[in-house]
DNA sequence: CTGAAAGCGCTTACAG
DNA sequence: CTGAAAGCGCTTACAG
């Protein structure tokens, strides 16, 4: 209600000395300054959004491209979307959502119009439409993940590959001479977003480095399919006594009650690692050890930067956060066992 | 880049007659209205945001407060964003996201501020902060959810009470004399949202009037815990032979998982029904009658029930979208079996 | 240390 | 059917 004239009037000052007290731009006397501030605390004044924006140069408003439809919402999204949020108002910004069937019309309309000052792409497909459009539409934007091409592009991710590197390693370290990994689902290597390739293949190149073999398999949304496919991974020859699993909640803790039901003891009988997870696996039933995803440093550190590219043009980089591991007992030393004989 | 200006200029008339062309809210003679939409397209002329918001009444941004928050975000959470976002897009609006964490005074933020035309309230819970300060505000809101008191609230929501005694009914009409209910877990009936609640306690109501035995019970994110929920409430006197699932889709898997491994057939030994879900319960194994929860519906209306009150002030109403069932087979007429021995 | 004023780019009565 | 102009509420050079 109260606008700029009612506090300067109120205060015996001029508009641009209200101005320039409420935002420090300029030195303004503290007798003064204080006088200002109270009155507008007083009155509940606001400024006026829309008045910034268009006097202003800043919107203080992002536009968050995330990959919402129906099918792949999962927790993790979320977890990403809240996560950019926070940061975001940690310098007064706020964030306008665009979903991903209006991905490319969503971001050259807010550009267009001005709307906001910047674009934070989330979980970045190999081969994204938003990527080639960011790239030319001259406004700040930062990616959080890494596409396929990442000429000219700010981007921050988790370092997949060394949480790839980090998880066989720990198996290894404990002796383990035969691993699997459970991934994500077939469509998410096909179509999806990067870090899932990324990790698969660190694995794989990590464990024939370490000179142990490892196994690799897609899960399935299907409860069926994603037993068979656990019981496919474990039979492997040499016999797995490390499971990694980089795949979706729901999926892991299908795998876990699967694994439940089969009688394997963790990590007596089975070392699991949960890898690249937003989730908290400490509460599954055992907990697991984990190279934990955690949305709020990747969407800190794209926030961060997106607020220094708003003031000068950033040098185009690839961010990649180093993976963690936490321990919650469930990778031991593999027992020593004769090789079963095939059924 | 190009300002209505320029388009004026090209056009050879006054930036009036651009406006009122582009808007149509002045009838524009068809020859100068062409020419203008040619040379605007031409130009890649956009309105600018800011000018707009404080020029016109509107500011085609909607803020849409949701529990934001890390632990409770679900795939249905976000599957309710997605839908507000979507349906204000038909009515060129915009959408601002706030979070659990900012949620008071962030809509205290853009309401003063006038970044928004309207609120946006999701997943109102029985007491909700959020809801006395909507009624407070002065600014249009819609509620998708019922609080505990919605006087002088706009409210939209799935009819959770008729879900349920759908439920109950198609259940009963088959034959089930002693039916069971897996809720939500404890703590989302102490302080969460209030449509399971009312699920549960029409669920109850409903059994009772159609003479049936009803077992209630809380499930449990710990899969441990959670099989001995299912166990208890299927060892219940008289046996159930139907079970209602109200739950996250997490926990309904895990139920199914479960149920598989007991080596309970559906429906033949126990008939299983999904209620208010979001998810494609198609996909289970076997798959599951469904009373949907569809986010796009409520959200939808929603923002429906907004545009008009963004022309003139609504009447409070609390509008309940009727439940439909669908039937995937998960269904039937309950075995005839003496009642077991109590072990 | 502070003020008067231009200007951001629109929308919309007011006029004809 | 169209135009000239006020005005939305700020920010920020320009002045002193």
């Amino acid at each position: 209600m109260a606008s700029i004239h009612d506090v300067a009037q109120a205060a015996g000052v001029s508009i641009s000395t209200v101005s320039y007290a409420l935002s420090g731009k300029r030195p303004v006397a503290e007798a003064t300054r204080s006088r200002i501030a109270a009155i507008a605390d007083e009155l509940g004044y606001q400024p006026n959004a829309g008045a910034r924006m268009l006097a202003g140069r800043r919107t203080q408003l992002l536009a968050l491209t995330a990959p919402l439809h129906a099918e792949t919402s999962t927790p993790a999204h979320m977890a990403f979307v809240l996560a950019v949020v926070t940061a975001a108002r940690r310098y007064d910004y706020d964030v306008v959502l665009l979903t991903e069937e209006e991905a490319t019309g969503g971001l050259r309309r807010v550009t267009s119009t001005k709307l906001v000052d910047g674009i934070i792409v989330l979980d970045v497909a190999v081969d994204d439409r938003r990527v080639g459009l960011v790239r030319d539409l001259s406004i700040p934007a930062v990616l959080v993940g890494v596409p396929g091409d990442t000429d000219g592009l700010v981007c921050v991710d988790l370092d997949f590959e060394a949480a790839a590197r980090l998880a066989v390693d720990s198996l290894a370290d404990e002796g383990h001479t035969s691993i699997a990994l459970i991934g994500d689902p077939h469509g998410i290597y096909e179509r999806g977003s990067n870090f899932p390739r990324r990790f698969r293949d660190a694995f794989a190149a990590r464990a024939a480095e370490r000179g142990i073999t490892s196994t690799f398999a897609e899960s399935s949304r299907n409860l069926v399919e994603l037993r068979a496919v656990v019981d496919a991974a474990l039979a492997a020859v040499p016999r797995p006594t490390g499971l990694v699993m980089q795949c979706a909640e729901t999926i892991q803790l299908a795998v876990m009650e699967h694994l439940a039901g089969t009688g394997l003891s963790i990590p007596a009988d089975l070392s699991v690692i949960s890898a690249a997870s937003t989730f908290d696996t400490s509460k599954f039933s055992p907990p697991l050890d984990v190279i934990p995803l955690v949305p709020a440093e990747s969407c800190d550190r794209a926030v961060d930067l997106m607020m220094r590219a708003l003031d000068h043009p950033l040098d185009p980089a690839v961010e990649l956060l180093e993976p963690a591991y936490h321990s919650h007992g469930s990778v031991g030393r593999p027992q020593i066992a004769a090789a079963p004989a095939a059924p």
